[in-house]
DNA sequence: GTCTATATCCAGATAGAC
DNA sequence: GTCTATCTGGATATAGAC
């Protein structure tokens, strides 16, 4: 009889989070409306009535889980942000860390999909919308800065920020959506061809380093 | 009464294609399970069940629209291919021909995305898989082609042709994806700042043209 | 907390009049 | 060919036993 209510917070935490996980790769894979609620329950192991006593409803499950990945993209940008190396090196590394990565399927590229599809989809509930208009330009906003703060410095290539960082995501969103067509033959292209669109060619050095 | 068989024959392809144009913007705005055959219908203006006299059912609507998306599609790929200009120029002139597509919704970026959702979900029906499964690769092959002729002549940067081509399908379906998140608050990035990822930087000549 | 029913609703597909 | 009405199945959400 488990009467600690420590111990009950933390099964019942674990237990939101197992389903957390299980509903992200489902809404990712499937969508909002082809998800089925007994899909979900049956991956996390559970019978489809119990997860009405974690979420009210799928609707609910689903805006949750939109939170917790922009949560996670913006404050993985913003700490990109905050570091102190120079823009051009944070630039290559995001790029890097991204498709790295998509490529080791590490519930990102789904993430990204889910955002994406549901930012699509007209059937995609209210408040879920809301989120999405609330949240969406944040990780562009970072990356534009980034570039306009290389650009003064020379370190990063001409053009507009803000395309440059349309430019950048958009390359993210693509890949993650390559990948998720094509699964196990995915191949993800060097990176260095990839930044060639942001910043200049790194000098041929001897013993010139390739990505992937 | 329109006996005239020819005519019946016409208003039929007619009518045919109207659903086929109205299921094709709603399954790439809602997915293929999100979207109702009755929205359909009533899009074209239809009673629902009219549908049926014209498709079996909803998922051999579906795969009529894949079959004319991915003939469209490798159409328009091997058209350029056979054009006389020099791969540079076949590149350049294929990056900006899809952003401009995209950017103007010529149910070109629906059509892409629809594509990519219906390869991505799980719950797509098999024979559009196959479908997909079959299809898929041709216009990665035709790019691939032309960067590696383009790399012979030195007009091309260095990559492997398939990371290269990989690299530019990629570029395109993000931007489809960009679009199709941002609606009307969508505005393409300069076709050569994508384009610094594949070919060597222009000359800029006094009076450099900008596209977009 | 967890399960097994089950009520309710809604979408795909069909029937049949006109 | 076109419509309205309806059958049927399946998914969300609830009820209630344990």
């Amino acid at each position: 009889m488990p009467r600690d209510p420590e111990q009950n917070a933390r099964a019942r935490a674990e237990r939101t989070a197992g389903i957390l996980r299980a509903a992200r790769r489902r809404f990712a894979a499937d969508g909002y409306v082809a998800t089925r609620v007994a899909d979900i329950a049956k991956d996390v192991g559970m019978a489809q009535g119990l997860l009405y006593h974690y979420f009210p409803n799928k609707e609910a499950l689903f805006e949750a889980l939109l939170a917790d990945a922009f949560a996670r993209l913006t404050a993985a940008a913003e700490a990109l942000a905050a570091q102190p190396d120079p823009p051009a090196a944070k630039i290559r590394a995001a790029l890097t860390g991204l498709v790295g990565a998509i490529a080791a399927d590490d519930t990102f590229a789904p993430t990204m999909l889910l955002i994406a599809q549901a930012s699509l989809a007209d059937t995609t509930p209210a408040g879920a919308r809301a989120l999405i208009a609330r949240e969406r330009d944040r990780p562009y906003a970072v990356l534009a800065d980034l570039f306009a703060a290389g650009q003064r410095d020379a370190t990063v290539l001409a053009g507009d920020p803000a395309a440059l960082a349309t430019a950048f995501w958009t390359t993210v969103k693509g890949l993650a959506l390559h990948k998720a067509s094509w699964g196990p033959d995915f191949r993800a292209p060097d990176v260095e061809i990839l930044l060639r669109a942001f910043l200049p060619a790194p000098l041929p050095s001897p013993g010139g380093r390739h990505d992937v």
